[in-house]
DNA sequence: GCCAACGTTGGC
DNA sequence: GCCAACGTTGGC
């Protein structure tokens, strides 16, 4: 807060071309809004008595900087706000309250906008005076405001009367400032997409000529090129003065984001040495173009000082050029060099670029060099075993990541933008290119990985003090990457998976299956079998959190604790002061290596599952031609999911190499997808003997069904006969009232509502006649779900009958009908229908 | 640009 | 404490 606060809404960056009629007309409606109630005088306030308010600004600068005065913009038909990018640190604060008191000076005191903004996504609404500031005080001591899902959106008539439209800044990664684009239908549908919206639309409206991002049509006009405008769409453009527009084009270098940025009493001329960049043409001329606003903004930046005179190099690790003069998207001040933000969109000078690195994990910035002389640096072998190879290996195209034994272990810290020192980094320090707590977790959990600890040279690292703030990563400056991918090992099967299975609630809930997008999580068979959170396993996997019946160790990682609110960090804990935020990470180390490591009640099925790991991979590593001479004992299945679980089967018939039921063969095309049971029990592997044998052999199956991902909410019990039963859990299923009996002879009856199904019942056709394994079984879960419970006939007279309603069936009803019919043929054959 | 899905949080 | 919901973001 150093800067002096803008004096009044004409000396901010008000010149701003083309808007001068839009300022007007903010002037003129602030003018009446001053002459309303005193409450929203006191709204106005802060744009007119910033100092009072200055604080306060500053507090609330993330939310005042969110969609709330975006809506409100869009709504007042003036474009987005762009220099609502993120804010995640306090760090930024100085540089959001620019933006705030611009954002004021550019007349969003009206009242009715302010209202409007107090809907709009991040409740930061500036429309209740003191009131409203003490809460956005309070909601920013959170790192993330949640949205009420009502809240920012506008009426958007070119869609049809109904519809509406949000537009929704990031805030933070590596695309932050970028701004999605929502639109709600009258039917309430969400569109996130272009596709979506076609979707939605189809049939009703052509989006031949519809800009989604804009929300217009263009009239028929082939959409200009990217950076080419004609002047009435400019003129839009303009009025808008939407950063986040330019940036989206890749036009950041001269993003009005730093016209926003500007200090207003820092009216000195930017240096007339801005070279390419920097337009000089101004409203009014002939040439004024995109440029003009640029130009008009440079006369409000204040030259700021060179963070360094030296050749600056950019993210790519290119030499800058001096005679480059850019504008920093982050701060406004002008710099020179090729410093862009990681997308490489935005400039961003050399001191954003170091503060961002400390607070955004997103945004890279070298602070560590190599020493050159130890051992590591003298080292010009890449081992190919190390997390970095493999990653290099795996994705070639990827950015070269230096193999662990090669990365300098005392490297020294230097450079631009980071502490003005030099010094020698711990034996186990890395680079703290990524200093949020996540990065520890993160290593944390990769540090699990068997690769990890056996290739890593830089290992001893795995043990260090979690409180050791920049001593926390072994990784290099990819490692933020990992933020996302704390869910996945990837290198179990589940990881390794690619189709979703269809049929549990994730993959319904999914687009693609026809759902609602609300879940949005991966499919319950593909949540990594060592780091998905425990509730986002399949039931079988995650019961643990309930209670395993065979005292099996929980899988899976329990869910994590946010209790943000009530800690004093500004940031996640690097050390949980109670022990409590954060301890299912450390939880996690102990509970995936009890997992995955020893698992001593379940010795047959960890082996098990470790020999068809094995064989998987290596399965998957043939040849499809290969695959296609192993012998099939598996039935006829119709869909994705049943063909790669007959990879399984075809696996186990390989092995066992007894070919049984040579009646299941099928010829079928084995898909290249790994299927993701964990474990697998085949009689292929426990050759049926005697009596006392086979019950043993019901029960091994009983222990390696608990101990595979069965579909969601499915249960192996073992009942009275033996026999092994399986229960779908889940009430809202339209399986709960069904069961699968197995029993020792590993036949098998289908019963619902603890009716039989009938032999005839085309179930029965794809499957087997005996459930021998793992596979088998749940290829027969899966194709269950597709089914639900014939609804059969209400009675005749529902007014007779005040009691529950008894449903009718015929005497040879199905019982189990496919899901879109609802009702089985006899039993509409029993009502005329 | 689109989409999958991760991480977070408000509501219960 | 749980979980549905969804903002967000990395990958393609």
């Amino acid at each position: 807060m150093n800067e002096e606060p803008p004096k009044s809404p004409s000396s901010g960056v008000e010149p701003k071309e083309g808007d001068a009629e839009q300022s007007t007309e903010k002037r003129n409606s602030e003018a009446e809004s001053t002459s309303e109630v005193a409450s929203t005088q006191e709204a106005m306030a802060p744009s007119l008595e910033p100092d009072k308010k200055e604080d306060a600004f500053t507090d609330s600068v993330e939310l005042a900087s969110g969609e709330a005065s975006e809506g409100a913009k869009a709504l007042a038909g003036e474009p987005p706000m762009d220099w609502f990018e993120p804010l995640e640190d306090d760090d930024e604060a100085e540089s959001w309250d620019l933006a705030d008191a611009d954002q004021h000076f550019n007349g969003k005191k009206d009242p009715e906008e302010e209202s409007l903004a107090g809907e709009s996504e991040k409740s930061g609404s500036v429309a209740s005076g003191e009131r409203t500031f003490k809460k956005i005080y309070q909601l920013n001591v959170h790192r993330r405001k949640r949205s009420h899902p009502d809240e920012g959106w506008v009426d958007w008539p070119a869609l049809g009367e109904g519809w509406r439209r949000k537009e929704v800044v990031r805030r933070s990664g590596s695309s932050v400032g970028q701004k999605d684009v929502y639109y709600l239908s009258p039917q309430g549908d969400r569109v996130r997409s272009r596709v979506e919206l076609a979707s939605v639309l189809e049939g009703i409206l052509d989006l031949s000529f519809f800009e989604y991002k804009t929300g217009k049509f263009y009239n028929g006009d082939a959409p200009l090129p990217r950076g080419v405008r004609n002047r009435g769409k400019r003129k839009m453009r303009e009025r808008s003065s939407s950063e986040s527009s330019m940036m989206e084009r890749g036009e950041g270098a001269d993003t009005p984001d730093s016209h926003h940025r500007l200090t207003p009493s820092l009216s000195s001329k930017v240096s007339n040495t801005n070279q390419t960049l920097i337009p000089q043409n101004f409203p009014g001329t002939p040439n004024y173009g995109p440029q003009d606003e640029d130009a008009i903004k440079e006369d409000k930046i204040k030259l700021p000082h060179i963070a360094s005179s030296r050749p600056l190099p950019s993210i790519n690790g290119e030499i800058g050029s001096e005679d480059t003069c850019l504008i920093c998207a982050k701060c406004g001040i002008s710099f020179t060099g090729t410093w862009y933000d990681k997308q490489r969109k935005k400039p961003c000078c050399p001191s954003c670029w170091a503060t961002k690195t400390k607070e955004h994990p997103m945004v890279r910035f070298r602070k560590w060099i190599p020493c050159g002389q130890c051992v590591a640096c003298h080292n010009t072998v890449n081992c190919g075993q190390c997390a970095n190879c493999k990653h290099g290996l795996q994705s070639p195209e990827s950015r070269k990541r230096i193999c662990r034994k090669r990365k300098c272990i005392c490297p020294i810290r230097k450079g631009p933008g980071t502490r003005n020192f030099i010094q020698q980094r711990p034996l186990n320090d890395a680079p703290d290119l990524f200093e949020d707590t996540m990065s520890f977790q993160n290593e944390v959990i990769d540090s699990e990985a068997p690769s990890y600890k056996n290739s890593d040279t830089e290992d001893f690292s795995v043990n260090v003090d979690v409180d050791d703030e920049d001593d926390l990563s072994t990784d290099d400056d990819d490692d933020w990457h990992k933020k996302r991918k704390r869910r996945s090992c990837g290198k179990c099967k589940a990881c390794l998976c690619r189709k979703d299975c269809g049929t549990c609630d994730f993959c319904i809930d999914k687009p693609k299956f026809g759902g609602s997008n609300k879940k949005r999580q991966k499919c319950r068979l593909r949540q990594c079998q060592r780091q998905a959170m425990r509730h986002l396993l399949p039931f079988q996997l995650g019961q643990a959190e309930y209670g395993t019946p065979d005292g099996m160790m929980p899988v899976g990682r329990p869910r994590p604790h946010y209790t943000y609110s009530r800690k004093t960090f500004s940031k996640k804990s690097r050390a949980p002061p109670l022990g409590l935020e954060f301890s299912d990470e450390e939880d996690d180390s102990s509970l995936n290596a009890m997992n995955w490591t020893s698992e001593p009640t379940s010795k047959l099925t960890y082996e098990l599952n470790y020999r068809h790991q094995q064989s998987s991979i290596q399965m998957n590593n043939l040849d499809v031609g290969l695959r296609n001479g192993l012998p099939d004992r598996i039935p006829n299945t119709s869909n994705h999911n049943s063909s790669q679980l007959d990879q399984i089967g075809r696996w186990d018939g390989e092995k066992s190499s007894t070919g049984k039921d040579g009646e299941n063969h099928t010829g079928e095309e084995v898909e290249e997808e790994l299927p993701m049971i964990t474990r697998i029990f085949s009689l292929a592997d426990n050759p049926v003997g005697t009596g006392v044998d086979t019950e043993n052999q019901l029960l091994k199956l009983l222990e390696a069904l608990r101990s595979s991902a069965l579909p969601i909410l499915w249960y192996a019990i073992v009942v009275e006969g033996p026999q092994l039963q399986l229960i779908q859990c889940a009430k809202q299923s339209s399986m709960t009232d069904t069961m699968v009996l197995i029993d020792p002879g590993f036949c098998y009856q289908v019963t619902v509502q603890k009716q039989p199904l009938l032999l005839t019942h085309p179930l029965y056709d794809d499957h087997p006649t005996h459930l021998t394994s793992v596979t088998e079984v749940v290829n027969l879960l899966l194709d269950l779900e597709r089914y639900m419970v014939c609804q059969g006939l209400p009675p005749q007279d529902l007014s007779a009958n005040k009691g529950p309603i008894i449903l009718e069936r015929a005497s040879t009803c199905d019982f189990l009908v496919k899901k879109n019919v609802s009702i089985c043929i006899n039993c509409r054959a029993l009502c005329g229908q």
